[in-house]
DNA sequence: TATGAATGAGGATTCATTCAT
DNA sequence: GATGAATGAATCCTCATTCAT
């Protein structure tokens, strides 16, 4: 009747809880998974849950807010005046390291963010929101310099995180692991000259070569 | 126990379900969505649900798996052979006129989908496999006759997928409604020139000709 | 979400729980019999019924389970190489305490089994099956030796169980206590000589030996 | 919507449902059986079974109290200054007649009737009882004339009945047709002489014709 | 009469949360 | 702190019964 498993150093416990709940959220989704399921994994009893978080939501909330944060320091905000692709790099590679590097909680993110609660999908969409936003702002700047296509520059904010984001959903769900160096260069490039190259009137009007040099990645 | 409410005008019921399911799950999810909820919704009582629906779940399929067929017939294969960049607007016109016309669809399909069932998940990920495959291989054609750029055309495909995921994402999910046509030729401007225009030097570098004409499209 | 009652004496529960059940069954019959009044019986919450039991009708499964082992362990092959009518009368008795002793679950067996389920049914038919089955062979044996009159011994076997049977079924049902020795003898005479005297001139009539003639069927 | 089946005779429907009751009560119980199987069965619509019954339960007892009325009508009560034996065996042939001549309402009877209901399982100990009652007296003026053995009666009605009982039960539930002729002889013979032969010191005492001995323990 | 769509009471089951030990 | 037995609110689903047509 008595376990009191020898106090893990008192302070993992938390981090085993933590972890344990990414695991099971990330495999079963936030309702199939149990809060049985949950100490089973971190190895406590289910009473010892209850110790270090308030309720099984808030597991949820916290994985997912040390996320937002997470990504919210990784994105530099892009400094016009420096040297843009290379900041645009960067962010995708940041992101990317966020994000890879934590398969589960991506999957937490991507796949069962949504199908919680209304309240926590307010949560998201603000989270996504100011994403959004913080692009957003930083490709209007763009324009105003020249280096960004006119248009509506919120849809291409939505466009490059569209992009960002499924490359991630698909990385964390397939179990083939990714080469990161690849996918920054082919979503950059994306960003820079998109990837069709169907123009059979200007194809006409600039014979021969050419078309080489359009794809010539990035200079 | 009662009898009340004449059968309204018979087949009708069905459809009125529907509707009122596919409002509940896209107001609520799935697991926040009382089949109390569906029927009160459709002014109906719970047992009336169970005499069109095996269970709550099934109607939730039903409504997705309606949404798979209609985006499957939506997209044509491209024939490269054909106007390419016409057979492209059109494919993301199609798709943008089934989902934006049922934002509470979409809804379903890109936030409460994956929160659902181990198993639906599973439905979800093959018709997502589907998809991608069909442009992905539209894409290795296109390399083939050089209307592609080169590189790994499945991250293409993830990219144009995600890039459309999250317009159709966002418009469903805010109030506001949105101009079709500029989100087709934005969509489109990006996959064929992307929206950086990131090196300004190398620009003026290689004065008037190609790369300018090709952008120029749009302004 | 209250954890009330202290674990009373721990592994005590489940026990409860099953003598609550057969209380409950035996009064109301499977159907009648709710899983609240199965715990409100043994004092526990509802959800403390799942604790310990798969379902409802697992409970049932295993109440009757465990006679069907009792019985069956109660009953011994009679050795027609011994003393016959005591084995005899000590299987009647053996059944018997194991069945009067327990009058709840006899019910359950004898009125309420069959109602249950048409899976059930098939096993209490296994069951009635193999306690046939086990007699007839005995009763072949018997005839062999010429101590069990020729004649179906499956037949014999039916008639015996019956009778057992209905004594069983009317002790468990009356409120009366009974006379279990009574019981065995009376049964036990009944197997040996019926209790019919019923044609005094024929033996007068047919002296001696010819019993054969008495048994010749139908005078 | 109208379908009406064409007027059936009218009185027929009573008897169709009826018996289309019986069918389904034993094929699958009383509470595993629809209403909608019954007017299934009966080729009518839900709704019809309540023009002709008051409910489910009421049908159920409808037919098992035709039963006990057939059963009842079909009982004389022996005159003991009749022939006993051929009284005795005219209604054990009475009974198998009414009984085997519907082996579903027989299920229905030793079956499904004990699972019911707390109310009917009274009506059924009542008929249970009146038929024993009525047994039992007629052993009791059996013994004041030495035809019946000495003993409690009422304990030779809960054989003679258990016995009978258990064939009928037998018979109704295997496919397999019975000689019925072949019971009554052998479950006359039980009551009159047992099948048991087991009486070893005896079988010493009287040599070579025996059985007639061991007959005249009792009288 | 016959129909069958509609109703809603009723009950089994799950699982997050509590709390006595 | 740790434990895990106990709790009961919350829901899904069934099906006898009703009644507008």
């Amino acid at each position: 009747m008595r376990a009191t498993r020898p106090p893990v150093d008192k302070s993992e416990r938390r981090g085993d809880l933590l972890r344990a709940a990414r695991r099971v959220f990330a495999t079963q989704g936030y309702h199939e998974a149990k809060v049985d399921d949950i100490a089973a994994q971190a190895g406590v009893a289910k009473g010892t849950f209850y110790l270090y978080f308030k309720d099984k939501r808030s597991v949820f909330v916290e994985l997912l807010g040390a996320l937002f944060e997470r990504i919210t320091k990784a994105i530099l905000r892009v400094d016009v005046a420096q040297d843009v692709p290379e900041q645009v790099k960067h962010n995708i590679r940041a992101i990317l390291a966020v994000l890879l590097d934590e398969p589960e909680t991506t999957r937490l993110l991507l796949t069962h963010a949504a199908g919680m609660d209304k309240d926590f999908t307010e949560n998201l969409r603000a989270f996504d929101q100011g994403v959004r936003q913080l692009l957003t702002e930083s490709l209007t700047d763009g324009q105003a310099l020249g280096i960004v296509a006119p248009g509506d520059p919120s849809l291409y904010a939505i466009f490059a995180i569209g992009a960002l984001k499924e490359v991630l959903l698909t990385s964390a769900t397939s179990a083939t692991s990714v080469d990161r160096e690849a996918i920054v260069k082919a979503l950059y490039a994306l960003l820079e000259h998109g990837f069709l190259r169907a123009a059979p009137e200007e194809i006409e009007r600039k014979p021969p070569s050419r078309s080489t040099v359009l794809r010539s990645k990035k200079p």
